[in-house]
DNA sequence: TGACAATTACTGCCTAGGCAGTAATATAAA
DNA sequence: TTTATATTACTGCCTAGGCAGTAATTGTCA
């Protein structure tokens, strides 16, 4: 069994300009600058809107889901939901079905502004999608989860589980 | 003067698994767990090889420099030197011209792991991308680049000190 | 020259996340 | 039923980064 595919990177002419990965770091990095300017209004940062979205669009309704979902883990995603607890966005259910289950529910507050997220947040993607066409918007979706899937046995397991 | 491009998204329609920043946070995260398996041998994280692989690529030699080649900030950058620092991999020299900047050089030690590093980086890159072809890793690299220009006012003025 | 602005490295205080545990609970196998 | 395994939420301890402020230094310009 021949290796039929080719290497793109080799250790002697690597540079970090033509690097896949950093490149991806400044990209994500501008949308986190980004999503942390329009996200002020609500008093969120540019990462605590993401678990309240999840939450209100049904994603995830425990501590485990949101923080599979969230490619974070439960000790992670604990110390996040402590802090969206603190500012009176969600509150925790002790699940009776389930006692290990700690259900999260938005509160009212919460509620309302998980409905404007949205709003706000498409708007940060679609400036950042300025130029492109639908077809390139697809094709980077589709290459972005390729790279992701290609990863190790630990990603893999990661996904079997989520 | 009339907007010529279109919406991508929309609020209400706005699902995480369609979203071209959930699926960069995916592939970025999965590319870190790849490079911090691979590092553990030279007892660096999945984010220590950068700052070691930028000096040694001649890309800075600042902690000025050095923050912005990673999109960080110097206060960052200085707490991350100190741990590289406290492994004996690099040490501070004032600089003797400018006596505000405090050059970096890598030890013995951080010069025989840098170059190591490329190795295994591109052996985790090489990885990610199994199933591309050259075209396809062109295109992704132009798409970030583009997605990560688009940014705001403060990402421009980022750039333009970079 | 002297005042002002900019830059550098650093610090404190905060958010954020990874990892290895823990106790409680649930499930599966004997 | 008992035993073993798995899962859940949480905690402590660590790495990592953002932001505002600081002192020292440099550059600019009146």
């Amino acid at each position: 069994m021949q290796d039929i595919q080719s290497d793109f990177y080799d250790a002697e002419n690597y540079t970090p300009e033509e690097s896949v990965s950093y490149l991806m770091k400044g990209a994500l990095q501008a949308f986190y600058k980004s999503t942390d300017n329009e996200m002020q209004r609500f008093d969120l940062t540019g990462k605590q809107w993401a678990p309240l979205l999840l939450i209100a669009k049904g994603c995830c309704d425990t501590v485990a889901s949101c923080a599979r979902a969230s490619y974070s883990d439960s000790g992670a995603m604990t110390r996040m939901l402590d802090r969206l607890e603190a500012k009176g966005l969600l509150r925790r259910v002790r699940s009776v079905a389930d006692r290990r289950v700690v259900n999260l529910e938005l509160t009212d507050a919460g509620r309302a502004i998980s409905q404007q997220i949205p709003l706000h947040l498409v708007k940060v993607l679609n400036q950042h999608l300025r130029g492109f066409d639908a077809a390139e918007l697809t094709q980077l979706k589709a290459l972005l989860r390729r790279f992701a899937a290609n990863g190790g046995d630990a990603n893999i397991a990661a996904m079997l589980t989520a």
